[in-house]
Parts: C-alpha cells; sequence; structure tokens
RNA sequence: GGGGGGAUACCAGAGCGGUCAAAUGGGGCGGACUGUAAAUCCGCUGCUUCGGCUACGAAGGUUCGAAUCCUUCUCCCCCCA
C-alpha cells in the first residue's frame, strides 16, 4: 500500500496538491514536516505528525524532520488570534534538544537510503541577513498573495493586529522549503491542515524562484467527537516528556478516550493494520464496557513512547486506583511498593509531627499540600461530595487526621473527583 | 491632526447611584447515571481565622453610599484628514 493510500484509509489525509500522489508512487522521495520548539517536549497533538513521518518511511520515502530553531524566533500565526510572545535564544536552544531527543525515538535514522535525518532551521538563517533575505525571498512572493491567507486574513480583520515579525513567517518557513528542496532534494513538505497556507507559500516560492515543482501534504487536524481540543486534560496538556506527563497519566488519557475518539485514534497512533482494527472494533461492540479498543489503542501507544516496563507499572497503578482492589492491599506492600504503585500521581510529603497533633482536612489539603488551590475551594468541593481520604467520603470539613489514620504508617491516600489521586507520605 | 466608541471575573458579554462578589452563555471543577465512555441532568466556579477582606483598565474626586457620576492618565477599536 502506498503512503497517500494508507493516510487516506486512515482518516488522516486532509489536502494533498494534484500530482503528489504521482510523484510518490515513482520511487523514494524525501519530504519533512516541520515541529515547533515552542516547548521542550513534544506532546500528543505533534504525535500525529510523527505518525505521518512513520508512514512515509514505512513506504519507502526519506523523511525529514525539522526543528524550528529560525521559525520559532519569529511565530506562526496560523491558528491563532493574538500575538505571539518571543522565546529566548536559550530558552529555544534548551527545547530544540529536548525535542531533537524525542524524534530519535521514532523513526530510523539507520536503515540505509531511506534513513530518516533532522535539520535545523537556524543553521541556514543564522547567516542570512536581512537585506539579503529581502531581496533574495521577499522579492518572489507579493504582498497580495502573502495577505490572501486565512491566517493574516483573520488576523487584520481582527481586534488584535500583526506584527511584521509574525507576517513575514510565511516567508520563513517558505524559504525552508526552498532550502530543503534545494539542497536536500525534499519534495513533499507535509504538515497538519493548519499548516497549508504556509506550504504552499513554499511551493509557490520555489515555482518563481526555480521553475521548481515541489507538493503538499497536510493531514486532519485530530478533534475529539464532542468538538473539544484534543490532546488536553485537567492537567493541561499531554506531553511525550515522563517527567512531564507521568508514563501513568499518559496511558489513562488513551484509556479514557471515548468510543468514537478511539476508533479514530487507534486508526491514525497506532501501526495496527485494517484487519486488526477492524477485528478490535468488532470485539469492542460486542462488549464495550470492557473498552478492548481504549486499552489497545493505550497500550500500544505507551509501549512505544515509554517503553514495556513503564507500561506495566501504568497498568498495575491504573488497576489498583480504579478496580476494586480494597485500600487494605496496601498493607501487604512495603513503602517502595506503595510508592511505585502511586508513581504516576502527584504526590507531597508531610512532616509526621504535624499529623500527630491532629490536622484537619482544610488544612491537609490546601495548606499542607495543593491538592486544592484554596480552603474555600476543598470546602465547596466537599460539601458536593467530591473528596475521598483512603477511599472514604469526606462528609465533613471539620474532618480531623492523626497518625491512626495512616496506611502503613506512613501514607494518606486523597482523592479530587473519582479519577484524581494524590499520595501524602508523611516523615 | 480632528471626531466617535470602548476597557467588567478564565473567555464572551449584561449591568449604568444602593436590593452587585456582579445577569446570561461558554469553559472549568464536582455529583448522579454509566463502561475510569458518550449523551443527559444537578451543584459549584474571588479570598477568609466566617467577623470580614480585596475586586468591575490606573490614580484621584463627588456622595451617607459608586462597576455605575466627574477629572486626569494608560491602552484598544472605528470614522474623517
Amino acid at each position: 500500500m502506498n503512503f497517500v493510500e494508507e493516510l487516506r484509509w486512515r482518516g488522516m489525509l486532509h489536502d494533498i496538491m494534484p500530482g503528489t500522489e504521482d510523484l510518490l508512487n515513482k520511487g523514494m522521495a524525501s519530504g519533512y514536516i516541520g515541529f515547533d520548539p515552542t516547548a521542550d517536549s513534544l506532546h500528543v497533538g505533534s504525535l500525529a505528525q510523527i505518525m505521518t513521518l512513520i508512514h512515509f518511511q514505512r513506504a519507502g520515502h526519506k523523511p525529514y524532520a525539522l526543528v524550528g530553531g529560525a521559525t520559532g524566533m519569529v511565530g506562526d500565526p496560523s491558528g491563532k488570534s493574538a500575538e505571539r510572545n518571543l522565546l529566548s535564544e536559550d530558552a529555544l536552544q534548551h527545547n530544540l534538544n529536548g525535542i531533537k531527543g524525542q524524534l530519535e525515538k521514532f523513526l530510523d535514522f539507520e536503515c540505509g537510503a531511506n534513513s530518516a535525518k533532522m535539520v535545523n532551521n537556524y543553521d541556514w538563517f543564522k547567516d542570512f541577513t536581512f537585506l539579503d533575505f529581502i531581496r533574495d525571498v521577499g522579492k518572489h512572493i507579493t504582498v497580495n498573495y502573502m495577505m490572501a491567507k486565512d491566517s493574516v486574513k483573520n488576523r487584520i480583520s481582527g481586534d488584535t493586529g500583526m506584527s511584521f515579525t509574525e507576517f513575514s513567517y510565511q516567508l520563513v518557513q517558505g524559504y525552508d522549503f526552498y532550502y530543503l528542496w534545494k539542497h536536500e532534494n525534499c519534495i513533499l513538505q507535509m504538515g497538519g491542515s493548519d499548516q497549508w497556507g504556509n506550504i504552499v507559500t513554499g511551493t509557490e516560492f520555489i515555482r518563481r524562484k526555480d521553475a521548481g515543482e515541489a507538493y503538499a501534504l497536510t493531514t486532519q487536524l485530530i478533534k475529539k467527537s464532542d468538538g473539544s481540543k484534543f490532546g488536553k486534560t485537567e492537567g493541561g496538556n499531554i506531553w511525550l516528556d515522563p517527567a512531564k506527563t507521568s508514563p501513568y497519566q499518559f496511558y489513562q488519557f488513551w484509556l479514557n478516550a471515548s468510543d468514537d475518539d478511539a476508533k479514530s485514534y487507534i486508526r491514525i497512533f497506532t501501526l495496527f493494520d485494517k484487519e486488526t482494527i477492524e477485528a478490535l472494533e468488532a470485539e469492542h461492540n460486542t462488549a464495550p464496557h470492557l473498552r478492548v479498543l481504549q486499552k489497545a489503542l493505550a497500550k500500544d501507544i505507551t509501549v512505544r513512547v515509554h517503553g514495556e516496563a513503564e507500561y506495566e507499572k501504568a497498568i498495575k497503578s491504573s488497576e489498583f486506583l480504579f478496580g476494586s482492589t480494597g485500600i487494605e492491599f496496601l498493607n501487604e506492600l512495603n513503602d517502595a511498593e506503595v510508592i511505585s504503585l502511586f508513581s504516576g500521581v502527584p504526590n507531597y510529603t508531610v512532616s509526621l509531627a504535624e499529623l500527630t497533633g491532629g490536622i484537619g482536612v482544610l488544612d491537609l489539603l490546601a495548606v499542607k499540600t495543593t491538592v486544592f488551590p484554596s480552603k474555600g475551594e476543598a470546602k465547596k468541593t466537599i460539601q458536593g461530595g467530591g473528596v475521598s481520604i483512603n477511599r472514604v467520603k469526606i462528609v465533613a470539613d471539620t474532618e480531623v487526621f492523626n497518625a491512626s489514620n495512616l496506611i502503613n504508617n506512613k501514607f494518606l491516600v486523597a482523592q479530587k473527583g473519582k479519577k484524581n489521586y494524590y499520595l501524602i507520605i508523611l516523615e
């Protein structure tokens, strides 16, 4: 199956420039996707782009991952309603290093002719002077053309306006494409559907400057079936970096996908073939409450991102926290085992001496720890029946805890809502 | 340069002298139902030692009393030149 067909049946394809498929069918081609260094880790949203590159490579093509050291300094206006804050050079460098390390885990950089390659556009922009840029690049693209782009139009007709810096972004990205086309024979740029305008500026630039041919392909923006934004939870973004999103939280994120979402995610984020996926769906439909689909999805991605061992730990934690195992089960474990079981959930350390004298729930959850940001909020949630300690619902905000409430003389397990656990360690 | 409009909680957006910690919608959080879904319904959504305290762009002023009236300042938008 060729690359485009692959994306198509998985529901990933959004838009493709005419001729692209024919070109790819002729043999190995090089293509790239740019990654934004706005943070030092990629998140599940970027994972979709990584998957595109993986499919590209599996179809026998040569994938390039571009990290935007230069474009990161400018800021992409696409999909943004307000001017972006610029990152300092140091922060940018730090972010680039983090992202590079992650990309290396997904693509094969040593498989011969179609080995993946990583490039940083800062390398070709750092010595590019402003005058050279406006003469060699700016001259080929009219302002009229740039103004017609949705990302620009939206901002100009909106309230916030747009700086010259962001306006020029599409030229900078357009030049990236030209540079890679010229020096690396990169003939295709891919990206999320919000990147179409930027990518096409690149193909246009290549055509006008060197009368060259280059192609564009974009993938569907991932949306949840309820319309809300993909990749965010109460805790914020879901990151690939285990220090930012623990493997347990990562596993939980996928496990919690709704049925509809799971059906689309499993096509996008796993490499299972069509038959396997359809079989899983059939199985899921006969007993939806077992959530076979979500489990298969969560397992596959967690193993690929964090490894088998972390997946096993996430499963164990999940089974305990959401299973029917009673809290007494903890008594059978030693301290290290308990801490490991809770390794994915936020934990706090409180002095044992203070607890001996008794600590009220409000102080415990809002002062000694930051389970709640204020006592007022803790109180309200308790009144709404949303707080448990050691799996027992708190009924009054005056309840006091002391050493006799400890599990293994060391722990308290707090819950906010059903899904949010916190481990309080007393020492 | 001239004229006009505006700035309210996370966002949008009412309020235009007391009854305003501020309508309504969205978002968020919590509860019920359930499959740790979806949909639906319900509650909460400034802090507090529960006496109060701090809040409606900023600083002053009028008033017993201001988000609401006046003055100055800052920022934004629109029209004309």
